[in-house]
DNA sequence: CTTAGGG
DNA sequence: CCCTAAG
């Protein structure tokens, strides 16, 4: 019995082999890891059966709403994983413990490029849950009443319906889409939230292990970043694009950057190099670093959609899914859609080959961490 | 125009 | 994120 309910799932076998298209013959005796290989092999066949994938969802484009089988599925997802989000897990907060979630939860979407606003939630949740009291945990998430981050779902015992809600179709067709194009209006009342957390946190004893939390996720996410910004020759380019990933939390991150980076750059050459970044975007085109000028964070919440709409029209109809699921969102293409879910596979493959094997859709195919 | 692939 | 080629 592992540690976070990884044999908490009777049904599991039962169930993937039903939504491996009846190839029941290895599901049951191998591994977590063959099972994903088989899964990612599935997500990305183009030419694969979607009926497979909804009606394992229960989310077959005749069933648009939230089917019973959809509810089995998001109230059989073992969120134990995950940090103290209140109710859903009353499991100690003693710092080892919390930290040991907490490594999951980065290698959960840490390559994903989404680790930000998990980390930022994170932040804001725990700040609630382990350090203020109710009330004031309830004033802050009020305060979020644009939630651009998602981070009202990840913030309460609302998180389970913010994970597993999100890939029910009834969850974002009402909701969701409105919301995509407010998200930059409302972001920065998010920062200003966070930013007043941030003064708080210094009475957080938690904010030690976070610092070592985040340096391992800043320094994995610097990998990344480094392939991406592998064209970028100066320091101070490189710094730019480095800085400009950790835009969305700027605010309440800065501080545990700066803890963990050795000798790196002060708040001011943050910020210095993030504007010089938009002044040489638009005052000359010394380098190729005019591209990408319209880069913007993946939220978690559009990670959902991009998985959710593969799941409903499969891999390669990029349109479909624009226009089903990113519709009120201007910015994110079709393409833009098909590389997200390029850099997702590649992460997910990059993460196979850590220490640790790591479900990319837990939600999807209601796996547990294998360690 | 949409998609795939490389940059 | 951008560009391009191929269907």
């Amino acid at each position: 019995m592992g540690p976070f309910g990884i044999d908490t799932t009777p049904d599991f076998s039962d169930t993937f082999a039903g939504f491996k298209s009846g190839s029941v013959d290895e599901s049951l005796g191998h591994s977590m890891e063959d099972k994903m290989s088989d899964m990612k092999h599935f997500l990305m066949d183009p030419n694969h059966d979607n009926t497979a994938v909804d009606s394992f969802l229960g989310l077959g484009m005749e069933n648009m709403g939230l089917s019973s089988k959809m509810e089995e599925f998001s109230h059989g997802f073992d969120f134990s994983f995950l940090p103290d989000y209140g109710g859903l897990n009353s499991c100690s907060t003693q710092d080892v413990e919390a930290g040991l979630k907490f490594e999951i939860l980065d290698g959960f979407l840490d390559g994903v490029d989404e680790v930000e606003d998990i980390y930022a939630s994170h932040d804001l949740s725990s700040i609630g849950n382990h350090f203020l009291p109710e009330t004031e945990v309830k004033k802050k998430v009020s305060e979020l009443d644009g939630d651009p981050y998602g981070l009202m779902n990840l913030s309460s015992e609302s998180f389970s319906p913010g994970i597993s809600g999100s890939i029910g179709l009834s969850e974002w067709s009402k909701e969701t889409v409105p919301h995509a194009e407010s998200q930059n209006v409302s972001s920065e009342k998010v920062k200003d939230s966070l930013d007043s957390n941030e003064s708080e946190d210094d009475k957080k004893p938690l904010s030690t292990f976070l610092g070592s939390w985040v340096k391992r996720g800043k320094n994995r996410k610097k990998n990344l970043i480094n392939t991406a910004c592998r064209r970028l020759d100066s320091s101070r380019e490189r710094m730019s694009c480095v800085s400009y990933d950790f835009r969305p939390r700027k605010g309440p991150m800065k501080k545990y950057i700066n803890i963990s980076a050795e000798n790196t750059f002060s708040d001011d050459q943050l910020a210095s190099s993030e504007s010089e970044d938009d002044i040489s975007v638009t005052k000359t085109s010394r380098n190729r670093s005019d591209r990408r000028k319209h880069q913007r964070m993946w939220t978690v919440d559009e990670v959902m959609k991009l998985v959710d709409g593969i799941a409903h029209f499969g891999v390669g109809k990029w349109t479909d899914i624009k226009n089903l699921f990113f519709h009120s969102a201007a910015h994110r293409t079709p393409v833009d859609i098909r590389d997200k879910w390029r850099n997702l596979l590649k992460a997910s493959y990059n993460d196979k080959h850590n220490y640790r094997e790591v479900c990319l859709f837990p939600f999807l195919c209601q796996q547990k961490f294998i360690f």
